[in-house]
DNA sequence: ACAAAAGTGTTCTGACTACACCCATGG
DNA sequence: CCATGGGTGTAGTCAGAACACTTTTGT
């Protein structure tokens, strides 16, 4: 078993130069929502046991978004997933960990020019917001775990991680204020009061019933379905779907008042 | 001349593969503000005559942005000016014009390993904000003018650097909701409209005289003056000069209002 | 009937818009 | 003294915040 894998692992390094741009990765912040809780989804290194990022490189025939889409899908197995690229960390600082070779070492490879993997990497930092139930993590070669994580209670990460989640998240924040969110985060009908969960999740405070009632019907991006009896001892609340046409038309125009 | 040029340019390509990072460059997107026009800093090569943007390549032991620091200060002979990345360019489809390939054709060049530079390149764009008068515009090695151009008249570009102004443009004009603007686009000291001329140029509007004041004003970045005598056969503004401290606390921590 | 949570209404405030008015200055 | 442009005032509108009131439902 473990020989199998460094086999695998070796003939990966081995094409990897061949078929890969070199220099330049794409790292997934792949956010879902579950029991009140923003999550994100780690993979745990078999080697060192640590957490990362979803990641992976881009073919010398790919696009790079298209490279970070394949990471979503074949960590989540979803498609059509919206993604948004936020940043481009290229600090010299983030190679000196020097992971490769310590990866290289774990897996007791020594007999082979790896010079493609040890060089230095910027990475393209894309998140994603996806509907926590649909996903079906699955791990990577090298990876012996992939899992859901509270954004509040991250577990050790590798290099710069961690500041990418933040930088992701903080830039989630921003756009909150320009582009609708949701679309794939909650199932095809959902009451409001889940939605603004959501926005409460990620902005990390609490927002006003109605106000966020007012505002967010106001945006003109949801379309009430039938009543729904939830079980509760309470009135049932409408079930709203995303319009989508008016819903992508906000994403490209943007929702706020601007200058 | 031509011979020496050539030769310059050989070395950089013989050197190139040793000294920069594969794959990846910077763009850099120079805004100035001259005659009530919105103006960006192109340069034109020799060799064939088009337009691009200022760009370069990553030191391997550089980071990113720093390169971009670089390239900036190159063209414009300025420092410690504010730098934003906005995107990065990873598309294969911008590598198909074979702009390399051609270069190299037209210097003359074919008895030398080009493979560095002739590989698919992904391009960082960042975006700056510079006072017009205080650039003294340099030219690169490969071309003959360094020179400021109206953002409503751009001549022809290489390649996708038509789309990385725009969406430099596009991002400046979000950001304006969130982060001051003006800091070294404008002499130190300088009377209000000025800076309201910047901010309807960059928006493509006319704002009202005294809504814009007292916006602006509001957001306690300014310091105010005494008076100034233009000289005009009117009273005389009043002159201010950017908070530093308040300023970047701003730039920080953002200015509007969010959720 | 009562608790829980949804839906809806109301009041207050503060920001932005549009435009009016007055002030200083040079010709 | 008047044209020009700067400073300031103000009425109207609109969005958001806070909170009250009513409605529906399961137990």
């Amino acid at each position: 078993m473990q020989h199998q894998e460094t086999n695998f692992f070796k003939e990966q390094l081995r094409t990897g130069e061949a078929l890969y741009l070199p220099s330049i990765s794409v790292d997934c912040v792949i956010f879902g929502f579950h029991a009140g809780q923003f999550k994100v989804l780690l993979l745990k290194y078999k080697h060192n046991n640590k957490w990362a990022l979803p990641g992976g490189f881009v073919y010398k025939d790919e696009d790079v978004e298209n490279a970070a889409i394949r990471v979503l899908n074949e960590r989540t197995q979803l498609k059509d997933i919206f993604l948004q690229q936020f940043y481009l960390f290229g600090d010299v600082e983030r190679s000196k960990e020097k992971h490769a070779e310590k990866l290289l070492q774990e897996e007791g490879i020594e007999d082979i020019d790896a010079h493609w993997l040890q060089q230095r990497f910027v990475t393209a930092g894309y998140y994603a917001l996806v509907e926590y139930n649909k996903v079906k993590p699955v791990p990577d070669a090298l990876s012996s775990e992939c899992t859901w994580h509270s954004i509040t209670d991250l577990p050790d990460l590798i290099i710069d991680h961690k500041q990418i989640i933040e930088k992701g998240l903080q830039v989630l924040r921003r756009q909150l204020n320009f582009q609708p969110v949701g679309y794939n985060l909650l199932p095809e009908v959902f009451p409001i009061k889940e939605l603004q969960l959501i926005y409460e999740t990620i902005l990390g405070k609490k927002l006003d019933r109605a106000n966020f009632q007012r505002k967010i019907l106001s945006y003109g991006i949801l379309d009430k379905k039938e009543k729904h009896y939830s079980g509760g001892a309470h009135k049932a609340p409408y079930l709203y779907s995303f319009n989508k046409e008016s819903y992508f038309k906000a994403l490209e125009n943007g929702l706020a008042k601007e200058w």
